[in-house]
RNA sequence: GCGCCAGUGGCGGAAUUGGUAGACGCGCUGGAUUUAGGUUCCAGUACCGCAAGGUGUGGGGGUUCAAUUCCCUCCUGGCGCACCA
């Protein structure tokens, strides 16, 4: 054995090991207990960053401990390839996207291997390859034909220099990120997807998902937003015979406040808005036209609209209050989005805030209908009333609760035919056209006479073709492909043309998963071993997949299942969000006031006499530079930390150590360089201890040795008995609760302990191998190179990742004596050893009659006395 | 704006079911080894205080014998908001 750990050499060795058995081929047709792990695939954005390094590192740790248990793992690995930054780069360097999305491929691979992560890299996958998207264009033309597509107009940010759609993303402050032109809003017809047809059941099943974090849950439950309330019918007064709308359908939860609505609110893009607009317009007052043209130049973005101010204008139009025939005025408003229900809201300022505030501005009444039942006073003229109470004003619905009305009104709008009872959902149908190039292609043909046609099956896939030319608009380049859009009608053969939109990305992410199993089959999306392999057991990603990306594969699962092609309700069975990944960041501001950063590495701190932060300067011209928060890593923060610098100068196995170490999982993990030499000083020490161990005459008498059987004194019954305390917290820390951190902390503890041991006879040596066994096994998932060396080294015949988590020996664990802590008014005052399960009341005569206790209970009468068998005391005095 | 989450030493974090706050690591201080740097080893390290002791888990309030943990409220930070992935 080399005295000294050098992990180059080791790790090599270890994946060479390992490859040339096919250690981690999934024999999908195994009698063994079958566990999928999965982790997030990347997008192969150019090299990997180390958020996709902890991504990983947990999936594998996840995946070998799983195959400790005895079970037969599948972890497989893909590229998800379809995406906007490969456009960008064709635009940038000159390169079609699919070459730069290949060497991005190789590079990255690459790396994965570098870190020795035990993947079946024969499923690997890529979706921007025809035999992969082909089945998702499949699909597509079933859902088609059972109707669960369709095609609608719908808004999209348009720029018009380029000439051409952009993401959110690329709308910064209003204006298009190359072209910088002021962004319009336009409708475009779009297919969408009938996920709201999907919407009880994406609610009902996340009750299926216990082992799911709840926030997720949560987050889920609130972006399907299932409400129940009314949907009633206003009739425009006097409609004049042009108007597009004899009445508005609004949608209420609190049809109990029905007699409190004094204006309807409706979208700026409600056809009743345009409709006004051009009236006013016509007798020169452009207020209305003006405020609607001011809307179409926000970004299409939710979190933009409803950070607006809330504005309006008067529309001119009145409608008839259905049940007291009132007249109210009909508003333009710009917190009422045309997405949502029918674009038009029913406003009651008394009773509900954001109702109250625009009543508040533009002077509109504010009736109050509701009172409390505590009969607490309400004042309308500060703020809404939002809570239930009783009806107050409401002609025969008065005096009823809020309740009580619901129902009674809903009754009385139903008998009279302008209301009924509905559940609405906030979820929206799913838009999947993109007006891109580098997707999969929908397969779609304009046919003028038969209209829009799906491609027949055996035409599919509809090929992306791959060399093309971009120019600098980022318009896409099939729309000037007659070789590609131009084709013939499948149903009456004549000359047709191509869909040239292609699909949203999270397509293809939704059902990955499932054809990681079958992934060269080319008769089939999913075959039989979808349905012995399914659901997957644990996924693991980023929280801020959290919504869509977890909700649009919930979405898909149900879809394949309902077209036979799997078999469970669900997915994932259980969920891992990992946190961010974020590193210290170091400004200086420049005289426009914009930030300059700097890069960690080339600054550096000045700390006091106790390690506190002073100051920090520049390492070049050595003058100060600003300490800014600590930033998820990024180019613009210009804080992030090569993961691939890390490996070569440490080694894999020490940037494992470090990013399972540093914080559990879902928490944010805060990169420093220290603490990472720390990882690293620790595997040097676990080498060292395994060195003296095989430099020890008993190194080889011990092999044939178990702890278990030899008489021991209380020294080594000790180690024994925290070996094998350790080994059942980090199995329960590995197994259960995911907390790796703390796993590794236990052995740092333990293996602390066996530095303190002597080592002069057989005995000692045998407890001390037995730790350093169970040590290097619970730290194998972890750092599986040096434990797939030491393993060999300390003499055991089998590899280490076919070794079987050790079983704990509960005999070892029993301690004699423990602890008890006492506590006099809840204070900790002392603490004594007693034999373990010493009676309560031998444990309260120990404390009362303790010496340091009796100074703080003199003259004091105790009042009583709480005892925890094996913890405290607490003694309480007045 | 709406939804979700998180705030504990100089730093990352631990305390799993309401029961001894600060495990483990980093940093820092002192010492040993070394020609030196580095490495390795040993000791110390929440704060105030000479000590006795007191204070302390974002702020304020509450429940309890006992609160980092439960409840209310406020503040700060992060994630998501449907075309980044």
């Amino acid at each position: 054995m080399q005295e000294n750990y050098s992990p180059s050499t080791i790790e090599q060795a270890a994946q060479t090991f390992w490859d040339q058995r096919n250690c981690f081929k999934t024999d999908l047709d195994s009698d063994q207990e079958k566990f999928y792990c999965l982790a997030m695939f990347p997008y192969p954005s150019g090299k990997l960053h180390m958020g996709h390094v902890r991504n990983y590192t947990i999936g594998d740790v996840i995946s070998r401990y799983q195959r400790m248990q005895g079970k037969q793992v599948l972890q497989p690995m893909g590229w998800d390839a379809f995406g906007l930054p490969a456009e960008n780069a064709a635009i940038k360097h000159n390169i079609p996207p699919a070459q730069w999305t290949k060497t991005n491929i190789a590079e990255m691979r690459t790396q994965l291997k570098r870190l020795g992560f035990a993947y079946d890299w024969e499923r690997e996958i890529a979706t921007c390859h025809p035999d992969y998207y082909r089945w998702e264009q499949w699909l597509f033309i079933q859902l088609y034909k059972k109707g669960l597509v369709y095609r609608k107009n719908s808004e999209v940010n348009w720029d018009p220099i380029d000439k051409t759609v952009l993401a959110n993303e690329q709308v910064i402050d209003g204006r298009g990120w190359r072209s910088g032109a002021l962004v319009e809003r336009r409708q475009i017809p779009q297919w969408f997807l009938k996920i709201t047809d999907y919407a009880e059941q994406l609610l009902n099943d996340l009750d299926q998902l216990t082992e799911w974090p709840s926030e997720v849950i949560r987050m889920q439950k609130h972006w399907i937003g299932r409400s129940e309330g009314v949907e009633l019918t206003f009739a425009v007064q006097g409609p004049q015979a042009d108007c597009p709308a004899q009445t508005v359908e609004v949608f209420t939860t609190r049809p109990d406040t029905l007699f409190g609505v004094t204006y309807v609110a409706i979208a700026p893009q409600h056809p009743l808005s345009l409709y006004a607009a051009k009236k006013s317009a016509a007798k020169n007052n452009s207020t209305l036209q003006e405020f609607i043209t001011a809307f179409e130049k926000v970004k299409v973005a939710e979190a933009d609209m409803a950070t607006l101010e809330k504005a309006g204008v008067d529309t001119g139009l009145r409608v008839i209050h259905p049940l007291t025939q009132e007249i109210l005025p009909v508003w333009t408003a710009n917190f009422v989005l045309m997405s949502y229900g029918s674009g038009a809201v029913m406003s009651v300022p008394a009773h509900d805030q954001r109702d109250w505030e625009f009543a508040q501005k533009y002077q509109l009444p504010i009736k109050q209908v509701i009172e409390p039942t505590n009969e607490a006073p309400v004042d309308s003229t500060q703020a809404a009333f939002t809570e239930k109470g009783q009806l107050i004003h409401s002609a025969e619905f008065t005096g009823l609760t809020s309740v009580e009305a619901f129902a009674a009104i809903a009754q009385h709008l139903a008998e009279k035919k302008c209301g009924q009872r509905k559940v609405q959902y906030r979820l929206r149908d799913w838009g999947v056209s993109r007006q891109r190039y580098w997707g999969a292609p929908i397969p779609i043909i304009y046919c003028d006479t038969c209209g829009a046609v799906p491609v027949a099956e055996q035409d599919l896939p509809v090929r992306l073709p791959t060399d093309v030319k971009f120019d600098a608009s980022g318009c896409s380049p099939l729309k000037q492909m007659p070789e590609f859009y131009q084709t013939t009608c499948p149903c009456c053969a004549k000359p047709a043309t191509r869909e040239t939109d292609t699909f949203d990305t999270f397509m293809e992410s939704s059902w990955y998963y499932a054809r990681y199993l079958s992934p060269r089959d080319t008769q089939q999306m999913t075959g039989e071993n979808a349905q012995k392999w399914l659901p997957v057991n644990q996924y693991v990603g980023g929280i801020e997949h959290a919504v869509l990306h977890l909700l649009y594969s919930r979405f898909f699962h149900k879809l394949m299942r309902d077209e036979g092609l799997v078999h469970c309700d669900e997915p994932f069975q259980k969920l891992l969000c990992q946190g961010m990944v974020i590193a210290e960041t170091f400004y200086r501001e420049e005289a426009s006031g914009k930030k300059d950063y700097i890069a960690p590495q080339d600054v550096e701190i000045l700390r006091d006499d106790k390690g506190q932060i002073l100051s920090a300067k520049h390492k070049k011209d050595q003058q100060p530079v600003l300490i800014g928060n600590n930033e998820k890593m990024s180019k613009s923060k210009n804080n992030g930390v090569d993961p691939q610098i890390m490996i070569d100068k440490f080694g894999a196995d020490t940037v494992r150590l470090f990013i399972m170490f540093a914080a559990p999982p879902e928490q944010s993990l805060q990169w420093n360089d220290s603490a990472l030499e720390g990882a690293h000083r620790f595997l040097k020490r676990v080498w060292r201890l395994v060195y003296q161990h095989t430099q020890s005459e008993y190194f080889i008498p011990c092999q044939k040795k178990s702890a278990k059987e030899l008489t021991l004194d209380n020294r080594q019954k000790e180690l024994r008995s925290k070996t094998h305390q350790t080994l059942k917290k980090a199995g329960d820390d590995m197994g259960r609760r995911c907390t790796f951190n703390t796993a590794i902390a236990a052995v740092m503890e333990l293996l602390n302990a066996v530095s303190q041991q002597s080592r002069l006879c057989l005995e000692d040596e045998v407890v001390v191998k037995e730790a350093l066994d169970i040590s290097l096994l619970i730290l194998s998932p972890i750092v599986p190179h040096i434990a797939h060396a030491l393993w060999q080294t300390l003499g055991h015949a089998e590899n280490s990742i076919d070794a079987r988590w050790p079983i704990v020996d509960e005999t070892a664990l029993v301690s004699g004596q423990i602890e008890i802590a006492v506590q006099v008014n809840g204070k900790l005052r002392t603490r004594f050893w007693v034999d373990t399960n010493t009676e309560q009341k031998t444990l309260e005569a120990l404390a009362l009659n303790n010496e340091t206790v009796s100074r703080f209970i003199a003259e004091k009468t105790v009042r009583k006395v709480i005892v925890v068998p094996n913890k405290l005391v607490n003694i309480v005095v007045a």
